[in-house]
DNA sequence: ATGAAAGCGCTAACAC
DNA sequence: GTGTTAGCGCTTTCAT
């Protein structure tokens, strides 16, 4: 391939020169119109952009990021797109992302990796980004925040505290100990004596803030705290964990870490002979959506992930744009329970089991509970959806 | 910001000459270390390492791109990653892109976007990819293969045919018409006269090709072949769907498009009292993670997103790297149809319906029929899992 | 309102 | 094996 010249077939690819030329302007002007820089006339402007249009011309990318040191992308370090939790962050970064004007580039960082998230960002940093968002990290097998390279872009941790030493760190959503309370609260309110916890990986920190949340409520409310099952989110840990439970008969309400274990552990629950509802109570936590649809529709707690993103990344372009200025506020977005049907008062111990069926047609008249994080208890209980 | 100096604190960002200085060599030897070019001595290659540690160095992409011509990223066009199979899809690609050593830049085009595939691909030519990946596109408003720009990079379409015209174009996956035949013959060897089709949303490729597979094993078997409900993907579609199925007591055996559907669906038929699998059977699409564990356990059709980003991936990078060779050979990657227990053969008319109950344990005893795309039917039913 | 000149930090080609 | 010289296609600075 020669130097300057086809990059492929016979045509060049035209530069801003060529346009330039082509308008009978500099190329500098060209530069102008395209960086929508003032000082251009009227007529020169739709001069260069008839001559770019009619070349196919396409501003070098690589060549402005070289000449301006910015390079007008942002990249994100995410893991394992396959769980809703992160894919539903990523699809929330995405959509901001580009109204922002910024390219986006992705890393995952696989359970399991070597490299990690460390090795991810320095990726990243390779490549060439101004900003770098963090989507709910886990705990490395090496020592964490040992990166022995500097950030010195701005980083924005979501849904966790910063996993890496950045000066210039932002974080955002988290809290899931304040949300998992309000799961507790619902089903200490329907009469259970206590709730046990299906957890997550408690390398995630995701999975920890779930479990002290719920280890934090009922001790504020002077209930038992049983001993924790831990899954690995997924539906088939949760149905293994079911079996566990359904033959302690003890267990009258569990708070499952995710919606795909709560849904594992009701069919676990419900091939053991015990019934959901009836027999025991599940509050799982994401709100995916076929939640509303299993059997039985399932109570969870929603998470605002769209909201998060959004104000995440705002504050995360602001940094980038004004390095020096002071960081945008934090406004953590509300939380939701949905009540559906996979929630009811624990069995009373004199009435016998009722003949099995079909939970009735419930999910329609579901109600949400919102709670803002700077409330202490939920004064509203609004229906609506 | 002066140019050439600190980009942020009081440290200059090192330079590949910086570097050279430290270590006593030319800057085109750094720039050979860090290429793993041949004809350096180990002496050399050592100091520059060391020198490059020392000032924590990192090579300018911007500088490198603009140099070699080459971004060495990839591009991804993916619409919505909340659904599953586009999700699975950008996951396959993310971890092979990552082995082949390019970057990955990501754009989302939602659902009813104005600039829609044609824009997406736009974005990543101006961001400079060294080719592009387009997962699962869906049909424009404007017409299709209007892209008034070259795409001289290569292209891959992942499950769908070419959206744009593009010289260097390679395809892989697809082929959903198989894999319904396969759902539609194991419904009918159960005994089903003929089996209703809950379709996705029309304006994907994928929900046409599930549709026409139906439609073609239908009438391969001389059955009748019913009127189609369309949904949009979502459980909440299913469900409404189903609403109307239930009223119809000739249907016995639905092939929904996708698990959620199949799941809202599911929901749908047993509040109207059909029972699924006795009155109805249902079968999926996609294989979803909770599948296994709804009630009942779903039968559905697995599709290879892993295999066919992976063998995708390689002939993209192949296509890159080789400009002028011929494309690597297709290989479809077999399918899987998983029975669980949401399929059973239809009511006898005689025997009266049985007191409702919960299915029983079935999910672990899955079967799986297997089926290359290239044997006319299947042979072999191996059980599995 | 427009242009000329000087880099940005690297890789490519060729000399030694 | 290693160094020298020219760009890559823009943005920046400064002149007009």
């Amino acid at each position: 391939m020669t130097r300057g010249t086809a990059r492929s077939g016979n045509t060049a690819v035209p530069r801003s020169v060529d346009v330039a030329r082509l308008a009978g302007v500099s190329q500098k002007t060209v530069s102008r119109v395209f960086n929508d820089e003032q000082y251009v006339s009227a007529d020169v402007r739709r001069r260069v952009l008839e001559a770019a249009e009619e070349l196919g011309y396409r501003r070098n990318n690589a060549a402005r990021a070289l000449a301006s040191g910015r390079t007008r992308s942002i990249g994100v370090v995410t893991l394992g797109t396959a769980l809703y939790g992160p894919a539903s962050l990523l699809m929330g970064v995405e959509r901001v992302v580009r109204d922002t004007g910024y390219a986006l580039r992705v890393v995952n960082t696989m359970e399991g990796d070597t490299a990690g998230v460390t090795g991810a960002v320095s990726s990243l940093l390779d490549q060439g980004v101004d900003g770098i968002v963090i989507s709910e990290p886990i705990d490395e097998a090496s020592a964490e925040g040992d990166a022995s390279f500097r950030i010195d872009v701005p980083v924005l941790v979501l849904g966790a505290p910063l996993p890496v030493t950045a000066p210039r760190a932002l974080t955002a959503g988290g809290g899931a100990d304040l949300m998992a309370n309000s799961a507790i609260e619902h089903l200490l309110e329907l009469g259970h004596l206590t709730v046990h916890h299906l957890a997550g990986p408690q390398r995630w920190y995701a999975a920890r803030d779930r479990l002290e949340g719920w280890r934090a409520a009922l001790t504020a409310h002077g209930k038992a705290v049983p001993s924790v099952v831990e899954g690995d989110w997924s539906a088939a840990s949760g149905y293994r964990a079911g079996r566990e439970l359904a033959e302690d008969f003890d267990v009258t309400a569990v708070f499952a870490a995710n919606d795909d274990m709560a849904i594992g552990l009701i069919r676990a629950l419900t091939e053991a002979g015990r019934r959901v509802p009836e027999d025991v109570s599940v509050v799982g936590f994401d709100d995916i959506p076929v939640a509303a649809y299993v059997t039985p529709p399932l109570t969870t707690v929603r998470q605002p992930f769209d909201a998060v993103a959004q104000e995440g990344l705002k504050r995360l372009v602001h940094a980038i744009e004004n390095p020096h200025a002071d960081p945008l506020p934090t406004s953590d977005p509300p939380i939701d329970l949905i009540i559906r049907a996979s929630t009811a008062p624990p069995p009373s111990r004199t009435t016998p089991a009722n003949v099995a069926g079909i939970p009735p047609l419930v999910h329609s008249g579901a109600r949400t509970i919102r709670r803002s994080r700077t409330e202490a208890r939920p004064p509203t209980a609004d229906p609506h959806r």
